[in-house]
DNA sequence: TTATAATCTAACCAGTTGGTTAATTAACCA
DNA sequence: TGGTTAATTAACCAACTGGTTAGATTATAA
């Protein structure tokens, strides 16, 4: 009847992996929707479906659960980001050439937005971190790689030296600036419909148009 | 020897003002560190250096006490934009004439950033309100008036009819988004300082450089 | 001076917090 | 089959949570 690991309570059938991901696929949605200390382990266990001290057993610590998150996340985007714009940014030309560069900030700036569309879990605890200065973050920033940020810095650099960002940019805040831009139009569309009273902002459509408004002036802009 | 009020606990002299004002200092100090979940009221209380149930007494709950700072903020707010922004936004050319639009745009854009800076807990709490997904302010949001926002907005739809704003910028969404871009800059400054290692971007001179900066990026985005 | 209202406080409550302990159960190997 | 190890759990703890209660202290008006 019940396949091995899907038995719940007293004498379920051994599955370390299995219990493992259940534990963290709770984890990145109670940190996602309460942050790090609003989150409460009673409610992980409980979303997980095991005991409380098994994520203990496991994962050491409140922190070391939240690390853990964070570290699949950062795997999963490296793996995206190794797919989809390392391709675009190998090519020589492109912090030389304006309409390849156009193209390229375009198209890094939709994914960004897109990104941050289908992971909101990542776009909440992101939200989190800033709302707490990023107190949490600090703590375990040296188990991630920041090589991805460095070479979009360096291709942005570039694009400057050759005359394609105006001069008053700084290249180095750049991406973060455009992130910052994605980020927070998100973050305020609940404030934002407060305002605007009933019209819906999250809709598939409002969203798509948000985006290419963001496109174009992210694009305008910079160059 | 002692002012009035001036005396600790038991037996000090009754002053209701005086009161009310230590405890919303206090509750908007500790609303901005930890929101609106992880303040505690106990820590309101000390940090006001008076007794919890006082609190209780004069602000009903914690909600009615969250919407007594906002309540604040927003008055000052208004009062600020008052003095500062509607002298020029009364000037009816303002939407027509390419230059002096430009001129405004970066005032009020300037303005907005330098207000974030000047009121880091205003700052903070948007900060958590977005976080959280603005479910507290929600509940309150009846108490506060649009009206300076609408304002605004109309401006900047006048502006984009007189072909001053491009096409593709939904002037609605315009106010949020420079906002977006100011408020998440701020926010994200701890996060670059662990990527760049080392470098001050909360000194004076770095957020004066980040601020024209941004001025820069928001006139040609528009524009 | 005295009654009354306003201001302020100590002590308390039931429910919740991250984390620990020790025991029980299942898988695996000889 | 029996013994070892890893997976899983119930029960527990001290500290803390927002909020209440009943009473003490002070200001004020008569």
């Amino acid at each position: 009847m019940s396949e091995p690991g899907s038995r719940r309570g007293r004498g379920r059938a051994h599955d370390a992996e299995g219990a493992r991901e259940a534990i963290l696929n709770a984890a990145e949605e109670v940190f996602a929707e309460h942050g790090f200390d609003g989150a409460r382990i009673d409610a992980i266990a409980e979303t997980a479906g095991y005991n409380k001290s098994l994520i203990f057993h496991y994962y050491d610590d409140k922190l070391g659960l939240y690390a853990a998150v964070l570290k699949r996340i950062d795997e999963q985007g490296a793996e995206l980001q190794a797919t989809l714009l390392a391709p675009l940014g190998a090519d020589e030309s492109l912090t030389s050439d304006t309409d390849k560069f156009r193209t390229f900030l375009a198209t890094a700036t939709r994914l960004l937005f897109d990104v941050l569309i289908e992971h909101p879990r990542l776009s909440r605890m992101i939200a989190w971190e800033e709302a707490e200065g990023w107190q949490t973050m600090r703590k375990i920033a040296s188990q991630f790689n920041t090589e991805d940020e460095k070479l979009f810095r360096q291709l942005l650099n570039k694009a400057q030296q050759a005359g394609i960002i105006r001069p008053k940019i700084d290249p180095d805040r750049l991406f973060y600036i455009i992130y910052a831009v994605c980020q927070s139009y998100l973050t305020t569309i609940p404030f934002m419909e407060m305002a605007f009273e009933g019209e819906d902002l999250s809709s598939p459509d409002a969203l798509k148009q948000a985006r290419e408004m963001i496109v174009d002036f992210v694009i305008h802009g910079v160059m």
